[in-house]
DNA sequence: AAGGTCCGCAACCGCAGCTAC
DNA sequence: AGTAGCTGCGGTTGCGGACCT
């Protein structure tokens, strides 16, 4: 039987007050961070858990952190990055400096995930919805998504999604739910990957075209955007 | 003004992966 | 190789403020 990670009597939950805060952060500030499990004695006597200092730390008292409403382009890197990862958000998260995967999560499920859906988007694969596709493209979050009503452009965000799909379906060991789509995909496609660079700790800046610019052209009604151009966006976030 | 509902965010929980022994 | 402990991750919950009736 797994030890639980504190004496769950001795601590506190919640909200943390001022003091807290202030505790946490001298200690890190002197001992630099880890240590988690005895931090909280280490500290002052914090009535914490390890956990719940390391969360409040790397999601809230961290001196790098941005705060506040996120940007259009912060916005589109989201949406291409889980097209890309799925719901790992610590990966997307490294992608995005200043943000937490805890922020990055809560902004997805609250607006991105929502944005998506009105805009007839599966947010969890990030298929356009049949009925929409077939008509006008008023397609896609992302400048993976910028379809048009142009075959061959549509074939080509098909084998966009497709490769999004086979490299989760080859994460390593994970049971994805989308490996019979990749699979299907790929049979569909015959899609080569590129060489994926997934060490997504350092963080690259956002490409050019914003989600709200994108916006704009479809609500123009002007040529579809290019989507080789949204490729080659996308496959900036590959070395 | 009061009560009800919705929404966003911070925090918690349980599990999985990694490492040391 | 097996086990235990620690850390990190993702899903979920619950609180508090904003908005609506």
């Amino acid at each position: 039987m797994r030890k639980p990670c504190c004496d769950k009597q001795d601590t506190n939950k919640g909200a943390w007050s001022k003091q807290e805060d202030e505790k946490l952060i001298d200690y890190i500030r002197i001992h630099g961070e880890g240590s988690w499990r005895s931090l909280p004695k280490a500290a002052g006597g914090l009535l914490r858990c390890g956990k719940s200092c390391r969360l409040r730390w790397i999601n809230y008292l961290q001196p790098n952190i941005k705060r506040g409403n996120f940007a259009e382009d912060e916005e589109d890197l989201i949406i291409k990055l889980h097209a890309l990862l799925g719901n790992r958000w610590s990966l997307i998260a490294g992608r995005l400096p200043g943000r937490t995967d805890n922020e990055i999560k809560n902004y997805w499920n609250s607006h991105l995930r929502r944005k998506l859906i009105n805009m007839g988007i599966d947010p969890n694969n990030h298929h356009v919805s049949q009925s929409l596709s077939l008509h006008r493209p008023q397609i896609s979050g992302s400048a993976t998504l910028s379809g048009g009503p142009v075959n061959h452009e549509r074939k080509e965000w098909q084998q966009l999604i497709s490769m999004t799909d086979n490299d989760r379906a080859s994460d390593t060991g994970s049971c994805l739910p989308s490996k019979k789509d990749a699979a299907s995909c790929l049979e569909d496609n015959a899609y080569v990957l590129p060489d994926l660079n997934l060490d997504l700790t350092v963080s690259v800046p956002s490409p050019p075209t914003t989600f709200t610019e994108w916006k704009q052209e479809s609500a123009e009604l002007e040529a579809p955007s290019e989507l080789g151009n949204a490729t080659n966006q996308t496959l900036l976030l590959f070395g």
